[in-house]
DNA sequence: GGATTACGTAAGAGATTGCTTACATGGTAG
DNA sequence: CTACCATGTAAGCAATCTCTTACGTAATCC
């Protein structure tokens, strides 16, 4: 019954292949709901669920015209969602490299081993 | 029965609030299991069970010693939910200054947190 | 050895998801 | 108006998710 925050609902938009397949698609340019279903093994309503799923999420904006609804990429959600992971990364880069200077001030006096991998980017 | 590719499961699990807090808190270094679960409305138990999806998705790492386990984060999916995000966003809009200033404001002068992303797109 | 601690897992309840088929809505075309 | 078309929604079903309590395991402390 409760509404998930804006950034729950992005990610698990984010988290199906059907959708996310929608999203690169829609990159091209708007698609009809129909134009979309072509695609994948499933029936339309089950497409116009995902829409709608995706609607929610604000990562896409549906314009009916006619009988027809276009549907095209919406960027708020989306770059919520980068914001997020990069604020994400950033702090911990940032936390690894003040490790970084701490462990080369005190390999200079006495070897601590503290094993950490620091995979984050190359 | 069948599993979900490595995508879909980051983006699954960073689809739950208390799954974020977790991550979040681990930014700061590494905690036991009890030690993340005083932070939370819910049982030790449904606490492992997140660590357990979290881990799973390859953003976290369990270290288990004598009694404890020391969970850490994990980069490798991180970056490829946000090589995704970078690479969806890249082909389709100009929208990296509107970011760039997004976190410009949520971390004051801080050194490029995103360079990374604008290099991923294929 | 025996009690305790930290943790993981099994089992189950209740909600949610992802699909299906069937139907309702609203605009187009004759 | 009638026939049709693209679409959204309702109902239902199987699978999955998220929590609970109960239990099992391995290490520590007495």
């Amino acid at each position: 019954m409760v509404a998930p925050d804006q950034l729950s609902q992005t990610f698990a938009a984010l988290a199906d292949p059907t959708r996310r397949d929608i999203l690169m698609r829609l990159r091209d340019g708007s698609r009809t709901v129909s134009d979309l279903a072509e695609h994948y093994p499933m029936s339309r309503p089950a497409i116009s669920q995902h829409l709608t799923v995706l609607e929610n999420a604000g990562l896409i904006a549906r314009d009916r015209r006619a009988q027809w609804t276009d549907c095209s990429l919406a960027a708020a959600s989306l770059d919520e969602a980068a914001a997020w992971i990069a604020q994400q990364r950033a702090e911990w880069n940032e936390r690894f490299d003040l490790l970084d200077d701490y462990l080369a001030k005190r390999r200079l006096g006495a070897p601590e081993p503290i094993e950490r991998d620091r995979g984050v980017s190359g």
